[in-house]
DNA sequence: TAGATTGTTAATCGATTAACAATC
DNA sequence: TAGATTGTTAATCGATTAACAATC
């Protein structure tokens, strides 16, 4: 079966999100124009990456989008919720433990782990949380397949370490240090300072 | 003067960030190579970036980085700290609001908004807080320059013409929702439930 | 049927990688 | 000087955009 680019991989996971939305608002047909305008890519580029997900019975007269939806999810993996872990529960990390837009779609945060004792047994959570030396076992025993760091920098490296020990597949990185971790770890890094930078600059370079 | 492609503004800008913390530890010279090599980028990517920055002495003998970061600050308009808000807070907004490498960094988070009016009063935060309804005139009276939405859908919109009304040249959007501005405001769109997906889709994808 | 919309092939565009002369 | 490293031009690579025949 054919590869599919990663911004495409990008774009079908965000279409798969609209079709949600639409699906509980009772829209159950559209066009792939009237689906880019909304999502801000061109109708083009749209059916490019539709067309990667192979078979799709109808020419013409607009998407099923409940077909569709259904099509990204079998293709793309996003039916079964995968079982994660957040690790370093300050204020990032406990936000995002506690987002229900994360946890309502295919995500299920089972459980949280912090190198302080005291905050892993006074912090409200509606998830279990151990102390950070008992990592490796517990994910172990819960299989869990999904890491999210959001650790200061100078622990960044070893949590990941223990990650990829506990028998983790993929991490979701918020820290701003590149880690290193064994090839069949896959690594997707959120920067939230460089990004803000990143918006900064643009800003500045557009005005001269 | 030439145009930086958008790839290589954010590669610089994670450039900028590791230069600041080698100088901090000390370092103050290293080869393209060594600095891709932390960063996860090739070290001909890296030579060409650094080349949109125009002006370069020395050739050969590697970086001198404390130069290096001041021509990316220049050239990218990082030096100024900018003025923002946070609108929406919530977990994620209040996370946001107090996350210290922020603030240490280039952003000036100085006010931060919420419909709800007991979260506002009640909300212990080291900024000023105010109802959604003062938001137009308290921007204009701050001249903030960037806001930070993390609204639940529903009120996306709203809020980001409340923002463009006060004034704002630029949004970082943490809503799945893609918001109308005129074209002269940047909007910089952080979906963490689509970054998760992507990394999920990613490790099934590398699977079968 | 006619109009609209898709799927897919071809053309364009832009970024990354490679190569190499210039420089310390 | 010789070795290493840069800046920049050229070549490759891949993604986006355009075009158009096939289909509802």
């Amino acid at each position: 079966m054919q590869s599919i680019p990663l911004p495409a991989v990008a774009r079908l996971c965000s279409l798969y999100q609209l079709l949600g939305d639409l699906e509980t608002q009772g829209v159950n047909r559209l066009s792939s124009g009237a689906l880019g305008d909304t999502l801000g890519v061109g109708a083009h580029n749209l059916r490019k990456d539709i067309s990667y997900l192979g078979e799709n019975a109808s020419s013409a007269g607009g998407y099923d989008l409940i077909r569709l939806r259904e099509l990204i999810s079998r293709r793309l993996g996003l039916d079964r919720k995968q079982r994660a872990c957040v690790v370093g529960l300050g204020r990032l990390g406990s936000a995002i433990m506690q987002h229900c837009r994360l946890s309502e779609n295919d995500f299920d945060i089972r459980v949280g782990f912090d190198s302080n004792v005291n905050l892993v047994e006074t912090l409200k959570a509606p998830v279990k949380m151990y102390p950070a030396y008992e990592m490796v076992d517990i994910l172990r025993s819960m299989s869990i397949e999904l890491g999210i760091l959001t650790v200061p920098p100078t622990g960044a490296q070893d949590c990941a370490q223990s990650l990829v020990d506990g028998g983790v597949r993929g991490i979701i990185n918020f820290t701003p240090v590149k880690v290193r971790v064994p090839e069949s770890v896959l690594v997707r890094d959120i920067d939230l300072t460089g990004e803000f930078r990143v918006l900064s600059a643009l800003m500045f370079l557009r005005k001269g």
